[in-house]
DNA sequence: TTTATAAAGTCAATAATACTGACATAGTTT
DNA sequence: AAACTATGTCAGTATTATTGACTTTATAAA
Protein backbone atom coordinates (compact mmCIF):
# COMPACT_ATOMS: atom_id res chain seq x y z
CA UNK A 1 0.00 0.00 0.00
CA UNK A 2 2.55 2.71 1.33
CA UNK A 3 6.01 2.22 -0.88
CA UNK A 4 8.69 2.28 2.02
CA UNK A 5 11.58 1.59 -0.58
CA UNK A 6 11.61 4.86 -1.48
CA UNK A 7 11.47 6.06 2.17
CA UNK A 8 15.41 5.04 2.73
CA UNK A 9 16.72 6.33 -0.75
CA UNK A 10 15.22 9.82 -0.49
CA UNK A 11 15.63 12.96 1.60
CA UNK A 12 13.22 13.34 4.29
CA UNK A 13 11.50 16.16 2.59
CA UNK A 14 10.47 14.08 -0.54
CA UNK A 15 9.69 11.37 1.87
CA UNK A 16 7.07 13.83 3.47
CA UNK A 17 6.19 14.94 -0.02
CA UNK A 18 7.13 18.49 0.78
CA UNK A 19 8.35 19.64 -2.56
CA UNK A 20 6.48 22.67 -4.08
CA UNK A 21 4.88 20.36 -7.19
CA UNK A 22 4.28 17.85 -4.66
CA UNK A 23 2.60 20.07 -2.42
CA UNK A 24 0.74 21.68 -5.02
CA UNK A 25 -0.59 18.14 -6.14
CA UNK A 26 -1.92 17.48 -2.97
CA UNK A 27 -3.67 21.10 -3.57
CA UNK A 28 -5.47 19.94 -6.66
CA UNK A 29 -6.16 16.49 -4.84
CA UNK A 30 -8.05 18.51 -2.58
CA UNK A 31 -10.01 20.47 -4.79
CA UNK A 32 -10.96 17.59 -6.82
CA UNK A 33 -11.73 15.51 -3.92
CA UNK A 34 -14.08 18.08 -2.30
CA UNK A 35 -15.85 18.19 -5.92
CA UNK A 36 -16.56 14.46 -6.18
CA UNK A 37 -17.31 14.86 -2.37
CA UNK A 38 -20.63 17.67 -3.00
CA UNK A 39 -21.18 16.55 -6.05
CA UNK A 40 -23.77 13.25 -5.56
CA UNK A 41 -25.29 15.62 -2.40
CA UNK A 42 -25.71 18.29 -5.28
CA UNK A 43 -27.26 16.38 -7.84
CA UNK A 44 -30.00 15.57 -5.00
CA UNK A 45 -30.69 18.49 -4.04
CA UNK A 46 -31.38 19.92 -7.63
CA UNK A 47 -34.44 18.00 -7.26
CA UNK A 48 -35.49 20.77 -4.38
CA UNK A 49 -35.59 24.18 -3.85
CA UNK A 50 -32.38 23.62 -1.80
CA UNK A 51 -28.89 24.39 -2.16
CA UNK A 52 -25.35 23.12 -0.29
CA UNK A 53 -26.56 25.65 2.88
CA UNK A 54 -29.31 23.54 3.31
CA UNK A 55 -27.79 20.65 3.40
CA UNK A 56 -25.06 21.73 6.12
CA UNK A 57 -27.82 22.77 8.03
CA UNK A 58 -29.71 19.33 8.39
CA UNK A 59 -26.46 17.59 8.68
CA UNK A 60 -25.44 19.33 11.43
CA UNK A 61 -28.78 19.70 12.81
CA UNK A 62 -28.84 16.12 13.09
CA UNK A 63 -25.46 15.18 14.11
CA UNK A 64 -26.07 17.47 17.29
CA UNK A 65 -29.83 16.82 18.23
CA UNK A 66 -31.23 20.25 19.67
CA UNK A 67 -28.18 22.59 19.30
CA UNK A 68 -29.02 26.17 19.42
CA UNK A 69 -28.76 28.47 16.56
CA UNK A 70 -25.43 30.28 17.43
CA UNK A 71 -23.77 26.53 17.83
CA UNK A 72 -25.08 25.87 14.15
CA UNK A 73 -23.43 29.46 13.39
CA UNK A 74 -20.11 28.94 15.20
CA UNK A 75 -19.90 25.82 12.94
CA UNK A 76 -20.53 26.93 9.20
CA UNK A 77 -18.85 29.96 10.20
CA UNK A 78 -21.83 32.56 8.46
CA UNK A 79 -23.90 35.23 9.33
CA UNK A 80 -26.90 34.53 11.30
CA UNK A 81 -28.58 36.70 8.41
CA UNK A 82 -27.18 34.21 6.12
CA UNK A 83 -28.29 31.53 8.17
CA UNK A 84 -31.97 32.44 8.94
CA UNK A 85 -33.25 32.74 5.11
CA UNK A 86 -31.98 28.96 5.08
CA UNK A 87 -33.56 28.23 8.30
CA UNK A 88 -36.73 29.62 7.89
CA UNK A 89 -37.06 27.76 4.68
CA UNK A 90 -36.45 24.69 6.41
CA UNK A 91 -38.79 25.60 9.49
CA UNK A 92 -41.40 26.41 7.25
CA UNK A 93 -40.85 23.69 5.05
CA UNK A 94 -41.48 21.61 8.32
CA UNK A 95 -38.32 19.71 7.90
CA UNK A 96 -36.52 21.44 10.72
CA UNK A 97 -38.48 21.76 14.23
CA UNK A 98 -37.02 25.16 16.66
CA UNK A 99 -38.08 24.75 19.99
CA UNK A 100 -37.68 27.06 22.82
CA UNK A 101 -35.28 26.41 25.16
CA UNK A 102 -36.13 25.20 28.46
CA UNK A 103 -33.54 26.91 30.79
CA UNK A 104 -33.04 29.77 28.77
CA UNK A 105 -35.94 30.87 26.77
CA UNK A 106 -33.85 33.22 24.39
CA UNK A 107 -32.51 30.11 23.27
CA UNK A 108 -34.00 28.07 20.48
CA UNK A 109 -33.15 24.21 19.83
CA UNK A 110 -33.07 22.93 16.68
CA UNK A 111 -33.99 19.62 15.59
CA UNK A 112 -35.19 17.55 12.39
CA UNK A 113 -38.88 16.81 11.94
CA UNK A 114 -39.68 13.42 10.41
CA UNK A 115 -39.55 14.78 7.10
CA UNK A 116 -35.99 16.12 7.97
CA UNK A 117 -34.71 12.71 8.76
CA UNK A 118 -35.72 11.77 5.28
CA UNK A 119 -34.15 14.78 3.41
CA UNK A 120 -30.78 14.36 5.72
CA UNK A 121 -30.82 10.45 5.19
CA UNK A 122 -30.90 10.91 1.24
CA UNK A 123 -28.24 13.20 1.35
CA UNK A 124 -25.89 11.78 3.98
CA UNK A 125 -26.32 8.01 2.35
CA UNK A 126 -25.35 9.15 -1.13
CA UNK A 127 -22.20 10.90 0.61
CA UNK A 128 -21.54 7.79 2.64
CA UNK A 129 -21.72 5.33 -0.08
CA UNK A 130 -18.96 7.40 -1.82
CA UNK A 131 -16.71 7.89 1.42
CA UNK A 132 -17.11 3.69 2.07
CA UNK A 133 -16.24 2.72 -0.95
CA UNK A 134 -13.02 5.08 -1.20
CA UNK A 135 -12.47 3.70 2.64
CA UNK A 136 -12.86 0.44 1.24
CA UNK A 137 -10.36 0.73 -1.66
CA UNK A 138 -7.63 2.70 -0.12
CA UNK A 139 -7.61 0.46 3.20
CA UNK A 140 -7.63 0.65 7.33
CA UNK A 141 -3.97 2.79 6.89
CA UNK A 142 -5.05 5.07 4.24
CA UNK A 143 -7.67 5.83 6.10
CA UNK A 144 -5.62 6.54 9.17
CA UNK A 145 -3.53 9.41 7.25
CA UNK A 146 -6.52 10.55 5.57
CA UNK A 147 -8.00 11.03 9.25
CA UNK A 148 -4.57 12.47 10.40
CA UNK A 149 -3.71 15.14 7.48
CA UNK A 150 -7.28 16.62 7.72
CA UNK A 151 -7.11 17.00 11.24
CA UNK A 152 -3.46 18.66 10.80
CA UNK A 153 -5.07 20.89 7.95
CA UNK A 154 -7.95 21.97 9.73
CA UNK A 155 -5.58 23.28 12.77
CA UNK A 156 -6.22 26.27 14.40
CA UNK A 157 -8.96 26.73 12.19
CA UNK A 158 -10.95 25.03 15.00
CA UNK A 159 -14.25 26.91 16.98
CA UNK A 160 -16.52 25.01 19.34
CA UNK A 161 -18.51 22.61 16.97
CA UNK A 162 -15.02 21.53 15.53
CA UNK A 163 -13.95 20.89 19.16
CA UNK A 164 -16.41 18.55 19.91
CA UNK A 165 -15.50 16.59 16.92
CA UNK A 166 -11.88 16.17 17.49
CA UNK A 167 -13.39 14.14 21.04
CA UNK A 168 -15.23 12.13 19.03
CA UNK A 169 -12.38 11.41 16.93
CA UNK A 170 -10.09 9.77 18.82
CA UNK B 1 -0.36 8.92 17.17
CA UNK B 2 -2.50 6.20 15.20
CA UNK B 3 -4.14 3.80 17.44
CA UNK B 4 -2.65 0.54 16.03
CA UNK B 5 -4.56 -1.30 19.35
CA UNK B 6 -7.86 -0.92 17.69
CA UNK B 7 -7.32 -2.86 14.92
CA UNK B 8 -7.33 -6.44 15.93
CA UNK B 9 -9.85 -6.21 18.35
CA UNK B 10 -12.68 -5.12 16.11
CA UNK B 11 -14.43 -6.37 12.77
CA UNK B 12 -13.32 -5.66 9.25
CA UNK B 13 -16.05 -2.75 9.07
CA UNK B 14 -14.93 -1.53 12.36
CA UNK B 15 -11.15 -1.31 11.01
CA UNK B 16 -11.81 0.46 7.97
CA UNK B 17 -14.09 3.15 9.58
CA UNK B 18 -17.50 1.81 7.82
CA UNK B 19 -19.74 2.37 10.69
CA UNK B 20 -22.19 5.41 10.17
CA UNK B 21 -21.40 7.23 12.38
CA UNK B 22 -17.36 7.26 11.58
CA UNK B 23 -18.42 7.83 7.91
CA UNK B 24 -19.99 11.04 9.07
CA UNK B 25 -16.48 12.16 10.63
CA UNK B 26 -14.61 11.24 8.24
CA UNK B 27 -17.18 14.04 5.81
CA UNK B 28 -17.14 16.64 8.75
CA UNK B 29 -13.39 16.09 8.43
CA UNK B 30 -13.53 17.01 4.85
CA UNK B 31 -15.98 19.27 5.55
CA UNK B 32 -13.76 21.26 8.29
CA UNK B 33 -10.64 20.76 6.49
CA UNK B 34 -11.72 22.42 3.26
CA UNK B 35 -12.61 25.34 4.90
CA UNK B 36 -9.19 25.29 6.82
CA UNK B 37 -7.51 24.69 3.83
CA UNK B 38 -8.89 27.59 1.72
CA UNK B 39 -9.13 30.33 4.15
CA UNK B 40 -5.60 31.67 4.05
CA UNK B 41 -6.12 32.12 0.56
CA UNK B 42 -9.38 33.96 0.74
CA UNK B 43 -7.69 36.16 3.47
CA UNK B 44 -4.87 37.45 0.62
CA UNK B 45 -7.87 37.83 -1.58
CA UNK B 46 -9.93 40.55 0.28
CA UNK B 47 -7.25 42.90 -0.24
CA UNK B 48 -7.95 42.49 -4.04
CA UNK B 49 -11.10 42.42 -6.15
CA UNK B 50 -10.90 38.93 -6.42
CA UNK B 51 -12.54 35.69 -5.16
CA UNK B 52 -11.98 31.71 -4.86
CA UNK B 53 -12.78 31.87 -8.87
CA UNK B 54 -10.05 34.11 -9.84
CA UNK B 55 -7.69 31.65 -7.36
CA UNK B 56 -8.68 28.86 -9.10
CA UNK B 57 -8.07 30.27 -12.71
CA UNK B 58 -4.50 31.62 -11.48
CA UNK B 59 -3.69 28.22 -9.94
CA UNK B 60 -4.73 25.93 -12.85
CA UNK B 61 -2.86 28.55 -15.76
CA UNK B 62 0.50 28.37 -13.56
CA UNK B 63 0.24 24.97 -13.46
CA UNK B 64 -0.80 24.05 -16.94
CA UNK B 65 0.58 26.69 -18.66
CA UNK B 66 -0.58 27.65 -22.12
CA UNK B 67 -3.53 25.88 -21.45
CA UNK B 68 -6.52 26.67 -23.94
CA UNK B 69 -9.61 28.35 -22.06
CA UNK B 70 -11.90 24.80 -23.47
CA UNK B 71 -9.13 23.19 -20.96
CA UNK B 72 -9.66 25.25 -17.97
CA UNK B 73 -13.57 24.98 -18.88
CA UNK B 74 -13.00 21.50 -18.28
CA UNK B 75 -10.67 21.55 -15.28
CA UNK B 76 -13.33 23.89 -13.33
CA UNK B 77 -16.49 22.40 -14.48
CA UNK B 78 -17.92 25.85 -15.04
CA UNK B 79 -19.54 26.75 -17.81
CA UNK B 80 -17.78 29.82 -20.56
CA UNK B 81 -19.80 32.64 -19.32
CA UNK B 82 -18.99 32.35 -15.91
CA UNK B 83 -15.07 32.08 -16.56
CA UNK B 84 -15.30 34.52 -18.82
CA UNK B 85 -16.38 37.36 -16.61
CA UNK B 86 -12.95 35.67 -14.33
CA UNK B 87 -10.75 35.60 -16.86
CA UNK B 88 -11.57 39.05 -18.68
CA UNK B 89 -11.14 40.59 -15.30
CA UNK B 90 -7.18 39.43 -15.36
CA UNK B 91 -6.55 39.74 -18.53
CA UNK B 92 -7.66 43.35 -18.37
CA UNK B 93 -5.87 43.40 -15.13
CA UNK B 94 -2.85 42.46 -16.66
CA UNK B 95 -2.49 39.01 -14.68
CA UNK B 96 -3.05 37.04 -17.46
CA UNK B 97 -1.92 37.00 -21.41
CA UNK B 98 -4.52 35.27 -23.81
CA UNK B 99 -2.29 33.95 -26.49
CA UNK B 100 -3.52 33.04 -29.97
CA UNK B 101 -3.24 29.71 -30.84
CA UNK B 102 0.08 28.77 -32.84
CA UNK B 103 -1.51 26.37 -34.91
CA UNK B 104 -5.46 26.94 -34.00
CA UNK B 105 -6.14 30.20 -34.32
CA UNK B 106 -9.03 30.04 -33.03
CA UNK B 107 -7.57 28.49 -29.53
CA UNK B 108 -5.95 31.27 -26.81
CA UNK B 109 -3.34 29.59 -24.74
CA UNK B 110 -3.14 31.29 -21.26
CA UNK B 111 0.13 32.35 -19.37
CA UNK B 112 0.52 33.88 -16.39
CA UNK B 113 2.32 37.63 -16.56
CA UNK B 114 4.71 38.44 -14.15
CA UNK B 115 2.20 40.15 -12.22
CA UNK B 116 -0.12 37.21 -12.66
CA UNK B 117 3.04 34.92 -11.48
CA UNK B 118 3.29 36.93 -8.17
CA UNK B 119 -0.08 36.96 -7.27
CA UNK B 120 0.00 33.33 -7.92
CA UNK B 121 2.91 33.02 -5.29
CA UNK B 122 1.27 34.91 -2.68
CA UNK B 123 -1.44 32.33 -2.68
CA UNK B 124 0.24 29.44 -3.21
CA UNK B 125 2.66 30.31 -0.64
CA UNK B 126 0.09 30.57 2.23
CA UNK B 127 -1.25 27.22 1.34
CA UNK B 128 1.47 25.51 0.60
CA UNK B 129 2.74 26.21 3.78
CA UNK B 130 -0.57 24.61 5.66
CA UNK B 131 0.07 21.76 3.63
CA UNK B 132 3.23 21.50 4.38
CA UNK B 133 3.03 21.73 8.33
CA UNK B 134 0.11 19.20 8.22
CA UNK B 135 2.10 17.04 5.94
CA UNK B 136 5.31 17.45 8.28
CA UNK B 137 2.91 16.75 11.92
CA UNK B 138 1.12 13.92 10.24
CA UNK B 139 4.14 11.77 8.52
CA UNK B 140 4.75 10.39 5.40
CA UNK B 141 2.24 7.16 5.42
CA UNK B 142 0.00 9.45 7.10
CA UNK B 143 0.50 11.46 3.89
CA UNK B 144 0.45 8.59 1.49
CA UNK B 145 -2.87 7.34 2.86
CA UNK B 146 -4.35 11.21 2.28
CA UNK B 147 -3.48 11.01 -1.00
CA UNK B 148 -5.10 7.38 -1.67
CA UNK B 149 -8.38 8.56 -0.13
CA UNK B 150 -8.96 11.40 -1.46
CA UNK B 151 -8.07 9.89 -4.88
CA UNK B 152 -10.94 7.60 -4.63
CA UNK B 153 -13.17 9.70 -3.27
CA UNK B 154 -13.01 11.53 -6.58
CA UNK B 155 -12.84 8.32 -8.77
CA UNK B 156 -15.05 8.84 -11.49
CA UNK B 157 -15.49 12.33 -11.34
CA UNK B 158 -12.62 12.77 -13.20
CA UNK B 159 -12.17 15.09 -16.42
CA UNK B 160 -9.13 15.25 -18.48
CA UNK B 161 -7.15 18.18 -16.13
CA UNK B 162 -7.81 15.58 -13.32
CA UNK B 163 -5.82 12.17 -15.51
CA UNK B 164 -2.21 14.73 -15.69
CA UNK B 165 -2.70 15.28 -12.22
CA UNK B 166 -2.89 11.53 -11.59
CA UNK B 167 -0.46 10.19 -14.01
CA UNK B 168 1.65 12.73 -11.73
CA UNK B 169 0.77 11.15 -8.80
CA UNK B 170 2.89 8.05 -9.08
C1' DT C 1 -35.75 47.51 39.55
C1' DT C 2 -33.96 49.88 36.03
C1' DT C 3 -30.24 49.05 32.84
C1' DA C 4 -27.37 46.45 30.19
C1' DT C 5 -26.39 42.41 27.70
C1' DA C 6 -27.61 38.29 25.01
C1' DA C 7 -30.22 35.18 21.62
C1' DA C 8 -32.85 35.15 17.92
C1' DG C 9 -35.11 37.08 14.03
C1' DT C 10 -35.83 40.45 10.29
C1' DC C 11 -35.35 44.10 6.46
C1' DA C 12 -32.62 46.15 2.96
C1' DA C 13 -28.80 46.68 0.03
C1' DT C 14 -24.84 44.57 -2.04
C1' DA C 15 -21.26 41.13 -3.80
C1' DA C 16 -19.30 36.80 -5.76
C1' DT C 17 -20.16 32.95 -8.21
C1' DA C 18 -22.73 30.28 -10.69
C1' DC C 19 -26.57 29.24 -14.22
C1' DT C 20 -29.48 29.35 -18.99
C1' DG C 21 -30.26 31.17 -23.44
C1' DA C 22 -29.15 33.80 -27.35
C1' DC C 23 -25.95 35.55 -30.37
C1' DA C 24 -21.41 37.31 -32.70
C1' DT C 25 -16.84 36.68 -34.65
C1' DA C 26 -13.07 34.43 -36.34
C1' DG C 27 -10.99 30.39 -38.02
C1' DT C 28 -11.07 25.44 -39.52
C1' DT C 29 -13.24 21.44 -41.84
C1' DT C 30 -15.94 19.15 -44.97
C1' DA D 1 -19.91 27.54 -49.74
C1' DA D 2 -21.71 25.40 -45.65
C1' DA D 3 -21.04 23.48 -41.33
C1' DC D 4 -18.73 23.27 -37.34
C1' DT D 5 -15.52 24.87 -33.51
C1' DA D 6 -13.31 28.04 -30.12
C1' DT D 7 -13.91 32.02 -27.98
C1' DG D 8 -16.27 35.95 -26.37
C1' DT D 9 -20.30 38.58 -24.99
C1' DC D 10 -25.05 40.35 -23.40
C1' DA D 11 -29.00 39.79 -20.57
C1' DG D 12 -31.49 37.79 -16.98
C1' DT D 13 -31.70 34.89 -12.89
C1' DA D 14 -30.41 31.98 -8.60
C1' DT D 15 -27.75 30.80 -4.46
C1' DT D 16 -25.01 31.95 -0.94
C1' DA D 17 -22.74 35.06 1.29
C1' DT D 18 -21.82 39.96 3.19
C1' DT D 19 -22.67 44.63 6.17
C1' DG D 20 -25.60 47.54 8.72
C1' DA D 21 -29.61 48.70 11.25
C1' DC D 22 -33.24 47.44 14.08
C1' DT D 23 -36.85 44.66 16.98
C1' DT D 24 -38.44 41.36 20.36
C1' DT D 25 -37.85 38.66 24.14
C1' DA D 26 -35.38 37.08 27.98
C1' DT D 27 -31.58 36.93 31.26
C1' DA D 28 -28.01 39.17 34.12
C1' DA D 29 -25.95 43.02 36.52
C1' DA D 30 -25.95 47.59 38.56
Amino acid sequence: MVDHSLTASKSMDAMLFLTDDQLLQGIELMYFAYKGFTSDPDLILQNYTYGRAHHRAVHFINRRKGLKVNDLLDILGITKQSLNRVLRQLINDGLVDSRVGRQDKRERNLFLTDDGEKLERQLSDAQRKRMRSAYRAAGPDAVMGFRLVLEKIMDGEMQRGSIKIKEKLT
